[in-house]
DNA sequence: ATCGTTTTCGCAATCGTTTGCGCTGACTAA
DNA sequence: TTAGTCAGCGCAAACGATTGCGAAAACGAT
C-alpha cells in the first residue's frame, strides 16, 4: 500500500527531464520553455504531486508553522483564544502546533523545547500557573525565537505581549459593585506569581481604597477553580454573613461560589452581589445570569498572531517590542 | 541574534572530527571509542545540541508527529477528546497536530490535505457536521495513511473507529422519560448525515416502539445548537404544551431549550423533562441540573490514539479494522 | 564559416541527519 | 617478516527540494 508519495524525482525519472527542471517548471520559472512547462505541471497534477513540506522547511530554514503553548484547551477562554489564532495564522499560511501546559511549569519547558526542536519559526505562550522562573523564554528570545505571551505574560520578559487591562478589569467590577451600595467586598483571587492575578487584585484594592473602603488582607483569598470553592467551602460560609459582594477572578469560579451560597440559603444578588471575569457561555446559563467582566479571547488570539507575523516578516532590525492592550468592558446581568 | 541552531556539522568541525563519527557518538555506537564519545557528548551537553526534527523526519521517512481534525475546539466534548489523545500521543514521542474544521467540509479537506503535505505518521478525525463525501478520506486511507475517526464516524469508510453507542445512548435516555410516566416525547435531532445522528434518534424511535408509543414525523426536530433553539423558539413553543419529555441531541442545545421554555412558564421537570447527551460542565450549572448520558471524551481520545498506534508500529499486515465501542450511562440529575 | 546571443536545460551543492561500506593503523599470531 | 583481525573513524549517498552556475544547442548576424 503505503505507496509514499510522489517526488519531483519521480516526476523527472518518468519524464525523463532533470530534477531541476522540474522544480522550475513547477513554480514557473522563466527559464524552462512554455512545452516542459505543460508536460511536467499535467503529469503533477494527474498524479497530484504534493511538495514535501519537510524537505522545503529544511531547505528555507523556514518552517511556516507557529507553535501555541497554553495552560488547558478546556477553558473556553482559550479556546477561543485557539480560534483566533487558527483563522490568521492558516490565512497568512502558517500551521499551527499545539501544546498543553496543565498548569504545570515543567510542561511548558518539555514544550517549549518541542516546539523549538520542530524549528517553529515563532511562539505564542500563556503562561502557566505554577511558572515561577522565566529562564527557559528568555533562553529561547536570547537564541532569536520570536514569542509572543498573551493574557498570561511576565513583566520581567521582555518579548511582544498582548493583555487585556486586567487593572482596569479589577477596578471596574469593583467600582460596579461599590456602586450598587456593597460595603464588604472580598475577592477570590487568581495566583499572585501571575501578573493578572496581581493586576486584578490591584484594581480591586484601588477601588476600594478610592471610596474609603479598608482594604483587609482577609478578604482576599487564593480561589481560582471550582474546586478551591470546595475545599474552601467552609470559610466562605462563615464569612458569608459577613459580606454583601464578590469580585472573583473568572467566571466558572465565579458560578461554583454562587451555587455553595445558594445552597446555603443566600441569596444572590439580594444578599451577596458577585461578579465574574471573562464572559464565557456560561455566564449566561447559571441563575441569576452573572455579571462579569468581558475578555476578547478571539481577538487577542489574532492580535496575537499579528504581532509575531510583524517580527517573523521583518528582518531583526525592530528590536522594539510591543503590549498590544485591550480594554475590558462589564456585562451586566443578574448577579450584580 | 537568531544564532541559528548547533548542527552536528558545526560539532564535527570544531572537534576535527567527521559529521558521521558526531552522529554515531551521540548515539553510542560502538564504532566509537569511549574517549571521543565523551569528547562528542560533553561538547554536545554544552552548547546544547538538538537534533533538527525536520531534517530527521525526512531522513527517516517517518515525522513521529500525528494530525488531528476536530469540528471545534470550543466544544466540550471535543476538547476533553483531545486531552486525552495529547496526553497518550506525547507520552508515546509523538506530537500532535490540530486542525479545526469548522463543521464544513471545504475547510475539513483543506485540514486533511495540510497533514498529508506535513507527512504526519496518522490522523484522527471527527467529521465536520456538513460532510456529505468522502473521498477525500477514501483517497487518503488507499494511499496508506492510516486514519482513526471518533465520535463522528461514517460507515462507509473502512478504518478504524472509536464510537460510543449512541443508539444505546437514545434508547436508554428515552426509555428513562418513558419509564418517569412520559407519553409524548419530542426528539431534537442532529442531522441525518451524520451517523451519531441517526444512531440517536433510532435509539429513541426504538424504545417508543418498544413502549407501544407511535412514532411521529413531526416530534422529531432538526435543532442541535443554542442559535437553531432561538429559530425554532416559536415553534418548539407551540407544542410545549403538548408534550412532557424532550430527549436533546446535546447538554447546550438542552440547555437552551430549558431556558426557552422556563422563560415561557413551563417548569422543568414538572411540565416536561429534559434529557441532554454529553455531560460537559455546563449540565451541572443549569438549574434544574441536567440529566443527561455520559460521553467519556478523554476515554476516547486515549482509546483513538491507542488504535493509531498499534497501526503505525505493526508493518501493514493487520489489515482487520477494530471498532472500539463505549457503552454510554445516564447521569440521572434533576431535569428528568 | 565564424562568432555572439539567447534559449533551455542539467550538475552539483545545500539544508541536517543517518548509515553502509571502505580504509587506516595497531595489534596478534604464525 | 608477513598475514590476518579488529577497533575506530571517514566518505559519500540518501531523504526531497531549491538554485547558482555552466553548458549545449539553436539562431542570427557578419
Amino acid at each position: 500500500m503505503k505507496s509514499s508519495q510522489l517526488t519531483i524525482k519521480d516526476i523527472a525519472r518518468s519524464l525523463n527531464v532533470s530534477i531541476s527542471t522540474v522544480s522550475r517548471a513547477l513554480k514557473d520559472h522563466p527559464d524552462i520553455s512554455q512545452e516542459t512547462k505543460d508536460l511536467v505541471r499535467n503529469y503533477a497534477e494527474k498524479f497530484n504531486y504534493r511538495p514535501n513540506v519537510l524537505a522545503l522547511s529544511l531547505r528555507r530554514q523556514r518552517s511556516y508553522s507557529i507553535g501555541l503553548i497554553i495552560p488547558a484547551i478546556v477553558h473556553h477562554f482559550f479556546s477561543s483564544v485557539i480560534s483566533g489564532i487558527e483563522e490568521l495564522a492558516h490565512k497568512e499560511g502558517y500551521n499551527l502546533i499545539i501544546c498543553q501546559s496543565n498548569e504545570n511549569q515543567y510542561r511548558e519547558m518539555i514544550n517549549l523545547q518541542t516546539l523549538i526542536d520542530h524549528r517553529v519559526d515563532g511562539i505564542l505562550v500563556s503562561l502557566s500557573k505554577t511558572t515561577q522562573t522565566f529562564e527557559h523564554f528568555s533562553e529561547a528570545l536570547n537564541s532569536g525565537m520570536p514569542i509572543v505571551f498573551f493574557d498570561r505574560v511576565c513583566e520581567q520578559l521582555e518579548a511582544d505581549k498582548v493583555i487585556t487591562d486586567d487593572y482596569e478589569g479589577g477596578r471596574i467590577a469593583t467600582e460596579y459593585l461599590i456602586n450598587k451600595g456593597c460595603k464588604n467586598i472580598i475577592h477570590l483571587a487568581a495566583p499572585q506569581n501571575l501578573l493578572i492575578g496581581r493586576e486584578r487584585r490591584n484594581g480591586y484594592c484601588d477601588a476600594l481604597r478610592k471610596a474609603g473602603i479598608e482594604v483587609r488582607e482577609d478578604r482576599i483569598l487564593k480561589c481560582d477553580t471550582r474546586e478551591e470553592v470546595q475545599t474552601l467551602r467552609h470559610h466562605i460560609l462563615n464569612i458569608a454573613s459577613e459580606i454583601d459582594g464578590i469580585f472573583v477572578v473568572n467566571d466558572s469560579t465565579a458560578i461554583a461560589v454562587i451555587q455553595v451560597l445558594q445552597q446555603n440559603g443566600f441569596r444572590i444578588p439580594e444578599d451577596i452581589s458577585v461578579i465574574g471575569y471573562g464572559d464565557g457561555p456560561n455566564a449566561s446559563i447559571i441563575k441569576p445570569e452573572l455579571t462579569t467582566v468581558v475578555q476578547k479571547g478571539y481577538e487577542m488570539g489574532r492580535e496575537s498572531v499579528k504581532l509575531l507575523l510583524q517580527r517573523l516578516n521583518n528582518p531583526a532590525a525592530d528590536i522594539n517590542f510591543q503590549t498590544k492592550v485591550f480594554k475590558p468592558t462589564l456585562k451586566i446581568r443578574q448577579s450584580a
